[in-house]
Formats: C-alpha cells, structure tokens, sequence
DNA sequence: CTCCTTACTGAAAAGGGTTTTCACTTTCAG
DNA sequence: CTGAAAGTGAAAACCCTTTTCAGTAAGGAG
C-alpha cells in the first residue's frame, strides 16, 4: 500500500468505504509531515486544509487508515500513539533524537535474531517490532545526548 | 541492575532515594509476577502486600525504578505501559500472544540491521527497541492467530 | 431525478488512565 | 532531639480517547 490517494480510495472502496474530504485533509496532513505526529498534531495540521474537521474524525480516520495499511503506528516518546504514512512493504522506523524526524528502512533481516530468541525462549516468534533511534544527517553534527533504550 | 532488594536499596541510597515499605510492595508485585503488568495491575498486587499503598505512589515508584534500571518498560496492545522486571543487562522482551506471559532473551546482534539501517537512512544509529511477538511453549500446541505487525 | 439505505460527520458528554496539589508522615543526619 | 528532605495518600485536575447522538453527504435502485 503505497500512499497514493487514488490506491487509498481504491483500498476503502474495497471495504465499502469512502475517501471524503475530512479523509483526505488527515491523509495529507500526515502526507505533508517529515516527522510523527500525534492525533492532535494531525488535527491541527489537516485544519488547515479542512478547518471544520472535527478531532472525532481524526481518530477515527487514524483507525481506519491504519486498518487499510496507509499509515503506520509509531510509539513516540511519552505518549504513545504517533503516526507516519506507511512506506511500500513490510518496513521499519528510525525516529531521530535530535528533531523527531521518522525515517524508513526496509533492511529487516531479523532471522538470525528471531531464530536465537526463540532457541533461547522456547517461543514461537509470529512478528516483531522494531523501532530504531539515532540522529538524522541534520543532527549528526550536533553532539546531542543519545536517550536511553527503552 | 539486577531485580535484587539490597542491590535496588544501594541504587536508591546512591541517589538520596529510600526504600520504603511501598516501594518494596511494588518490586515485589513486579517480581512476582509471570507477565507484564499494567500500574493498576501493580497497584491491586502490591496492595496485598500493602493496603494502604495508594495509586499515586505506584505511578511515582514505577518511575524511580524504571529510572534506576530495575524494571523495563513494556509496550502493550492497546494501552502503552507494562512493566516487568528488568534483567541482567540490555536485553529485550518476547511476549506470548496467547498468554500475555512476559520472557527476556539475552541474543541481540543488532549490527548487521543497525548498520544497514544506517547506511539506508544516513542516521547515526543510538539506540534500538526491539520486541518480538509469538507464541510461548504452553500456547504454541493451539493455533491461535498471529498478530499483525506493529 | 427521487427515494432510501448506509457511510460519515461534529459537538458534547463520558470514560479512563496519569499527573499534580496539598497537607501530613517518615526517615535520616547532625 | 531537631530540622531538612524524602515520601505518602486522597482528591482534584488533566489530559487523551471513545462513545453517543442527531444530523449530513453519498451512492444505488427504481
């Protein structure tokens, strides 16, 4: 799923849904940003485009959004919910310490490490979730305290 | 930082922190128990210890402890924080999507993705939070539904 | 085009988890 | 013993998120 309107409306379709206006300004709105952002950040950002949107609809423009696969969840620093539009395949984040950037990578090589965890747990693994941090290009040069993993 | 009363009162001391009565009922809940567990999970465990333990010191002892290193945050489905106890060293956590059952894993050869990430994205890489998803050996016989990617 | 069904919407209220405030208690050093 | 600082619980305040509800768009059937 790439993040396209017309393949967004084309993916709701198949569900029976619409892409209405309100849809498209949260769409854009997550489209235009090159960091995360929170449902409130959202809001505030597709008013712009939208002003009689309501923050009901972005929640639950989110939900559905992420249902179809267009956006992705992040867990942001603190609070928990934050979201990005999604890349083309399976993929991961890199949030940068320094300015929030989110950045895609789709290297995701995690069978040598499922593999050990599950000869060392006795699991199962189905999935996994990865989320790296570090600091952008932009950031790099600056000495910025990297956080603590968590 | 081991999961160890005395070793968690000298890390408290080193920072003019105490180890109260509360606070241990709340170590001891954590270690107790075989998963991860929500503040109010703590809250009504620690109160069997403690009674008159309130909610409010459960938020701030979870706090302090996961600021000394002595319990882990953990991602969960829907709402964000669960804590577990912390292990030995930097590990990460493989949760059961059957049984909710928290277990730590020690393999974490990050390199090989770090750096490929980093050669992808530009980021200096700082940090990683990883967490796997399966299914632990007592739910494994049954066939649930693996979970979807997050 | 009109009717009808269904998706969709915003405002307000409700809900729930987390943090702050405040007065009081405990602990420890001197 | 005394003073200072850490720690505490209850209640209130504060988000953020979800639900409710009445009303509005949108698309298909006729």
């Amino acid at each position: 799923m790439s993040f396209d309107a017309s393949e967004v409306s084309a993916a709701l379709a198949a569900r029976g849904l619409r892409l209405t206006r309100q849809r498209r300004a949260v769409l854009d709105a997550i489209a235009a940003a090159p960091c995360s952002q929170s449902p409130l950040q959202v809001y505030d950002a597709a008013r712009e485009q939208c002003p009689e949107l309501g923050l009901t609809t972005v929640y639950r423009t989110l939900e559905v959004l992420d249902e179809i696969g267009a956006l992705r969840r992040v867990h942001g620093d603190g609070h928990c919910e934050s979201f990005v539009p999604a890349g083309a395949e399976h993929g991961h984040t890199v949030v940068c310490s320094g300015c929030g950037r989110v950045t895609e990578f789709t290297a995701c090589d995690m069978r040598g490490i499922t593999d050990a965890a599950a000869l060392e747990t006795g699991y199962r693994i189905t999935d996994h979730f990865l989320q790296l941090t570090g600091l952008c290009a932009g950031c790099g040069t600056r000495d910025d305290q990297p956080r603590r993993d968590r």
